[in-house]
DNA sequence: CCTGTGACATAAG
DNA sequence: CCTTATGCCACAG
């Protein structure tokens, strides 16, 4: 079994983020025992938008607040792409957070 | 090995 | 929730 880097890991759950749903760094950091390195699932999605396959856009951190659009293509693409699977988002916040909540440490 | 870094989280004000 | 500060830790160079 070969070691895959915590970035891997990474990518691997978040690409298993069910449709219309989110979650946050700290929980995907969680679920692959670093709890501490919440910013480390930020800084791997930086590598992953380049060429994993990662929908990067339903990861947000704990407030449900999107953090990262900026690292986007555009201001609002983030928001677009959230929005385009019934997620309603405000003022870079999605509501009803706990709605669309999905947790990798309960869900799998 | 050491330093810099970052899309977070938490605490304090 | 906001701002400011601190901790945290895996990766890149």
């Amino acid at each position: 079994m070969k070691e895959e880097s915590f970035f891997d890991r990474v990518y691997e759950v978040a690409r298993q983020i069910p449709y219309g749903r989110v979650t946050s760094y700290g929980a995907i950091a969680k679920y692959l025992g670093a709890a501490r390195s919440a910013r480390m699932v930020g800084y791997a999605m930086n590598g992953s938008k380049l060429n994993e396959d990662v929908p990067a856009h339903r990861v947000v951190n704990r407030k449900g607040i999107l953090t990262g659009k900026h690292h986007f293509q555009g201001t609002n693409l983030m928001q677009q792409l959230l929005e385009s699977e019934g997620i309603t988002v405000k003022d870079n916040q999605i509501q009803n957070l706990e709605k669309h909540f999905w947790d990798p440490a309960k869900e799998l």
